[in-house]
DNA sequence: GATGAATGAGCTTTCATTCAT
DNA sequence: TATGAATGAAAGCTCATTCAT
C-alpha cells in the first residue's frame, strides 16, 4: 500500500497519545499502521529514531498552525493578537500534541543542539516577529527566545491542564490570558 | 543505615531526572540508593507506589520551600517578590524536581482529584495570597490558581531550559521577569 | 523448526513430573523445549495457560488411547478388558501423564465446571460403556463415572507408585488387578 | 509463649490446605503462626524439612483414625468394615490432609524409601490385616500393601473428588463402594 | 521490499534465608 | 532464644530488534 511511512507515523503519534510513552511498543505501532512489525525497521533505524521523527512532523505542524494569517504589515498588537489565538486554538484541537511533547522534552531523547536547530528552521518567522519588537523599544529588552517563551509558553501548559480537566477556560478568561501575556512582554 | 527510604525516594527521583520514566528501573533505584531491589518493597508497595510518593513528597517540599519568609503582614508586592524568588532559588538548586513533575504529570499515573486533594493540601496559602490581592482589586478577575499559574509556573519551565542549557540566565534577566510576572497578574 | 507448540507442551509436562508443579519454570521448559522464553508467550498467552493447555491434550491423548480398539459389538468383559488393558499399558508408557494430573488436580488451576465439560467431550464412550452395562443389569447400581472410577482410577495411582519403584508389578498381578476390578463394579 | 514448634507446623498445614502449595510462603507462615520469620528456622532447618515435618504429622494421625476400634479378635470382615469405614469418615472430615498428600508425593520431596520407613512405622497393623487375611486364604494372593492399596485407596481419590465437588456420595452409595472393595480384594 | 516468528536481555516482583540486634 | 529488616537469586513476562523466507 502507499505511503507506509506515514501511516507508521500516525500510529506512533496515536499511540503515545493514546497509551502513554511507556504503552508504546513496537508491535503495537505496527499492527495499528497495518503493516509487520519488521517493516518499521526499513523506515526507521530504530524505536528512538521513529520518535524523532514524530517530534520533528509535531514541530512542523505547529509552527505552521502559529503563523498562519500572521501579516507582518499589521500592527505589533495585531500580529500578536493572531499568533496568540492560532496557538489557543491549535492546543485546544490538538491536546495530544502537549502530551507528547512534554514527555518528549523530558526524556533523555531530547537533544539542545538537535532542538535549537529545529526551532531555527520551523519557528524563526516568530522569533524575528518578538526581535523586530524590541529593536521598536515596544518589548522589554530580552532575547526573542525569551520574549516568545513569555508570550506563550504558559500557554501550553495552561491548555494541557485544561485538556486533562484540571481548570475551566472561557472567553472571558481567554482574553484577559492575552492581555496578561502582553503586559508580560510590553516593555514599562 | 539510616533513612532508607529517603535514599530511595533521592534515587528514583535522580534516575528519572536523569534518564526519563522509562530509563528508570527498579534494579537502578536500588543500586543508585545502596540498598538490594528486595528492600524498596518493604518501603513501596510497587513502582506505581514508590512514583506516587516521589510526586508528594516533592510537592510538600516545594510548598514549604514556596512559603518560607512570606509574611502575610508586608505588602502585596514585597509577598510576591519573596515568593516568586523563593520558587526561583528552589527551582535552580532542585532541577531535577520539574523534568520529574512534567513527566509524572504526562503519565497513566496521573490523577486529577488526587492531584486536587494535594494542591488544597499543600498550595493553600499560595492560593489565599492570590485571592486576598484579587480582592484588593489588585489583581485581574481571575480564580486564585490561575493567578498563580500565571506568576509561578512559567518560572518551571524556564529554568527547566535553563537547566538543560537552552537558556542563560542572569541577575538582570530575573529582574525582568518577575517584573513581567508581576504586570502578568496586575489588573489595568 | 516443526511443531514448537507440541515441543512446549512436551517439555512441560516432563518438567512437572520431574520437578513438581513449583519446580517447573518457564525458562526451564525453554531450555528443555529448545526455544527461547519468549517464545513460549508466542503460543501460550501464560503459565496458566500454558498449563491447563498441557491438561488437555494430555486427557484427549488418554481418551484416544482408552478407546483404541474397544469393539461395541464384543461382550461387556471382552470390551471391559481392551479398555483396562488400553489404560494400563498407556500408564505404564507415559508415567509423566499421572505426575502431571495428580498435581494439576491439586492445584488452584483446577475448575469442576471446565473438568466436567472436557469429561463430558472427551470420555462420553467410556461413560456410554459403563452405562449400558448397568442397563443390562451386569453392574452394579452406580452413575457411570463412579463405575469408570472403581474400574480403572485406582490403576492410575498404582502405575504412578510403579513408576517411582514403590510397588513391583508384573503380569501375574496384572491379571489379578483386572479381576479385582471387575469384580468391583459387577453386580452381586 | 508456648509450643511454637507446633504452631508453626499447624499454620503451614493450613496455609497449604487453603492457598495450596505455592500458596505457602515462610513469611505468611510465620505471620500465621505469630511468630518472626527468622523463628522458623529455628525449628526447622529449612522449607523442605518444614514440609516433611508437616506430612509426617499428617501421616501418624491418619494411622490413629484409621486403626480405632479395630479389633483384631473379630471377624475379618467386620475388621474390614471398620478400618475402611474410619478412612472414610477421617477423609471426608479432612479432605485437606488429601489436598495436602497428592501434591506432597507428586513432589520431589517425595523419597520412597522415607516413605517406605514412614509406612513400616506407621502403618505396621494395617498391612498385617491384610497379611493374615490372605494367609487364611481369604484375600488375594497379593502383597499386604497391594490388597490395602486395592482396598483403600481409591477411596481416597473419590474423597478427594467429593470435596471438590465432582462427585456427589451418600450412605447407599457408601455401602455400594464398601461391597466394591470388599469383593476386589476376596480370592475367587 | 515486506514479513512476522523468534530471540533474549531486561523488566517488576517474590520469597527462602541470613544476621545484627 | 527471638526478632524482622535486609538480601539477592530467580521467578513470570515484555518488547526492541533480527533474519530466514
Amino acid at each position: 500500500m502507499t505511503n507506509k511511512r506515514e501511516r507508521i507515523l500516525n500510529a506512533a503519534e496515536h499511540l503515545i497519545a493514546t497509551l502513554g510513552f511507556q504503552g508504546m511498543s513496537m508491535q503495537l505501532v505496527a499492527r495499528e499502521a497495518g503493516v509487520a512489525t519488521g517493516t518499521i525497521y526499513r523506515y526507521f533505524k530504530d524505536k528512538e529514531s521513529l520518535l524523532r521523527c514524530v517530534h520533528e512532523e509535531r514541530l512542523q505542524e505547529v509552527s505552521l498552525a502559529l503563523l498562519s494569517n500572521v501579516d507582518t504589515h499589521n500592527p505589533c498588537f495585531e500580529q500578536f493578537r493572531v499568533l496568540w489565538q492560532n496557538c489557543l486554538h491549535y492546543l485546544l484541537s490538538n491536546s495530544d500534541c502537549l502530551l507528547y511533547r512534554v514527555q518528549y522534552e523530558a526524556s533523555p531523547l531530547f537533544n539542545r543542539e538537535e532542538e535549537e536547530r529545529m526551532d531555527e528552521r520551523y519557528f524563526k518567522p516568530v522569533f524575528e516577529f518578538f526581535e523586530h519588537g524590541r529593536e521598536l523599544g515596544l518589548f522589554r529588552d530580552l532575547p526573542a527566545p525569551l520574549l516568545g517563551f513569555l508570550a506563550l509558553e504558559n500557554l501550553m501548559l495552561l491548555t494541557q491542564k485544561h485538556a486533562r480537566g484540571c481548570i475551566q477556560l472561557n472567553e472571558a478568561v481567554f482574553d484577559e490570558l492575552m492581555d496578561a501575556a502582553w503586559n508580560a512582554i510590553l516593555k514599562r
